[in-house]
DNA sequence: GTGAAAGCGCTAACAT
DNA sequence: ATGTTAGCGCTTTCAC
């Protein structure tokens, strides 16, 4: 029962493994009648190649790797959704993992992956990781790196990231358009670049309309705990924000909740804005305001080019940097902009 | 560069491969110091089993394959979360792909993770399934087999599901003690044992109730698309519904966001309750009541079980069906139960 | 206590 | 046009 090798091919056929070999794979040499003999044979019998025996000799198991600091996440599934198609598309299997935003676990999935001799591997990396050893590990054992959204700075290798700081600048510049004057900013830790360039968006937009940067609108505050936490202490002192534009949808959907328990109107007496356009920008009351970041469009590319890497097709000798267009959605949780015609 | 093999310190060492490798597993038969010799020489080295070796003599490759309907899915991803920890405290990789609730990919998706010659398989089948051919296949290739949540009644094999009945009966039976009693039932295709069995809690709380069970309440709305709708359809109608009891907490969003639309108020004039209580509960406007899937749990108790199939340490003999308890979170989108005292 | 040889399933170089 | 041989890295008889 266990399935049929090349060898019972060739013994069932009076022939040697490697003309069975070649038959299966019309090889010119071999003759018409022999591969319609063997396939037709192996297609009755239902011989199935056997994978691990072609990854021996390779040592490669067209296996490509992906590290997500989390799995239960909308903008890293979407990721992972088109990282997926991608990979499927080309006949590459995905080995997923996730660091659950923790350094040592972040370490311990890039051992397992290396231990599984993938060809490839993305990454996104855990808000905790300040080392970069494990990165370099990758690299020195050959394989294919390619950071993507939360790259790290520290190695230097394939990346694909989103325009942070344009999706942040046109956002903040819309809120301001819209009236609004204290716009929060709630980042995540200085280690983030994608948080350290939605910054520099941020300040760039206020900048531009001559508005005073004050440190007391900007704080970290990228998790729901958090939110829950340093958003009704921001409502209760001054300067009083008038917006809140958030590292991602769900502290925004939590910005929202807080605001309208402490009596403040949304979008009327304080606008939010969102980071990803996540599902829950439909469900939220006033609907959500968000930067789209076209996560699977992100995937996609982020997989063709290490795919492309392994198999030697990109042209570009260097380092690659791809950056993915963000977009401003708008929708009910931020006031409109007055037009004058 | 290419990583260090067992021959190679067999030869910088004078030994035999053989040697070596029972060296490095410290084989009662050879001495304290040659083993401590190799031991070290392949800590130095960096030596790292060839695993795909490893695989082809033993033609398994320690990798379980999950098919899931979609990753970006709240439910789905939870479970994910918590195959990935099983698995991988147990050493084995994990293959994920997902049929995008279609059939055909779902049949790919199979022979994929055959080809892959992985151990075993965890599936939650799509809503287009009615097949069952590559199911059987999988069963017939010797690869244990493992549904869960939405399992396929046409094949023998191991599952793990949550309660249904008893989630939907125990969420219905506080909508009628609320005061409701036009409650709707909004499921999903007839071939999905989940929504069958929730449809028999459903009709059976009713029943308890003695209320007549309507046809007209009880409509396919398994998706946003349909929602809008089927709702808006359902809130114009005869009978008029005063409580929603949803296949998914998208689909009970939604109804929230359409019933405010029209003018009703929740969870005054009309309740709604949702399925899986997944983040999106805490941000809609009222918060969602739900049902709990405990999709983490179920995760981890499938990844087990299979797990424990593929080892031989399950005990029991015949197909097992593991029943993960459901959980009713009460939060705002229903009316509260007076209690007289 | 250690080594030699065979084999997992496949392919490719080298015959014939 | 087909067969023989060797080898990918490892383990496991079977010898010594």
């Amino acid at each position: 029962m266990g399935q049929i090798t090349l060898k019972d091919i060739a013994k069932a056929l009076n022939l040697s493994p490697s003309t069975v070999s070649r038959a299966m794979r019309n090889h010119p040499a071999i003759s018409k009648e022999t591969c319609r003999a063997v396939q037709e044979y192996a297609e009755e019998h239902r011989y199935k190649p056997n994978r691990l025996a072609l990854q021996l000799r390779t040592n490669k198991n067209n296996t490509i790797g992906v590290i997500v600091p989390e799995i239960v996440h909308y903008f890293f599934s979407t990721v992972l959704d088109g990282i997926q198609q991608e990979a499927e598309s080309e006949g590459y299997n995905l080995l997923i993992s996730h660091s659950n935003e923790d350094y040592e676990r972040e370490v311990k999935s890039v051992e397992t992956l290396l231990d599984a001799r993938v060809c490839g591997i993305l990454i996104s990396q855990s808000k905790t990781t300040l080392k970069f050893d494990h990165f370099q590990d990758i690299i020195d054992n050959n394989v294919n790196l390619l950071f993507f959204d939360r790259i790290c700075t520290g190695i230097n290798t394939d990346k694909v990231v989103v325009d942070d700081y344009t999706g942040a600048f046109t956002a903040v510049e819309y809120l301001i358009e819209s009236g609004c004057r204290n716009i929060a900013f709630l980042g995540s830790v200085p280690s983030m670049p994608i948080s350290n360039n939605r910054r520099m968006g941020y300040e760039d937009a206020l900048r531009k309309y001559k508005i005073a940067i004050n440190k007391n609108l900007i704080e970290v505050c990228d998790t729901v705990d958090l939110a829950k936490v340093v958003i009704p202490e921001m409502l209760k002192h001054d300067p009083l924000p008038d917006a809140f534009f958030c590292i991602n949808d769900e502290v925004a959907a939590y910005c929202i909740q807080i605001a309208k328990s402490m009596g403040f109107k949304v979008p009327e007496d304080i606008s939010v804005c969102g980071f990803t356009n996540s599902y829950i920008t439909e469900v939220t009351y006033p609907r959500l305001t968000s930067v789209d970041q076209h996560g699977f469009e992100m995937g996609k590319v982020a997989a063709r080019l290490l795919i492309n890497r392994i198999e030697g097709k990109e042209k570009k000798e260097g380092v690659v940097s791809r950056v993915i267009k963000t977009e401003l959605v708008i929708k009910e949780s931020t006031k409109l902009v007055q037009t004058f015609a």
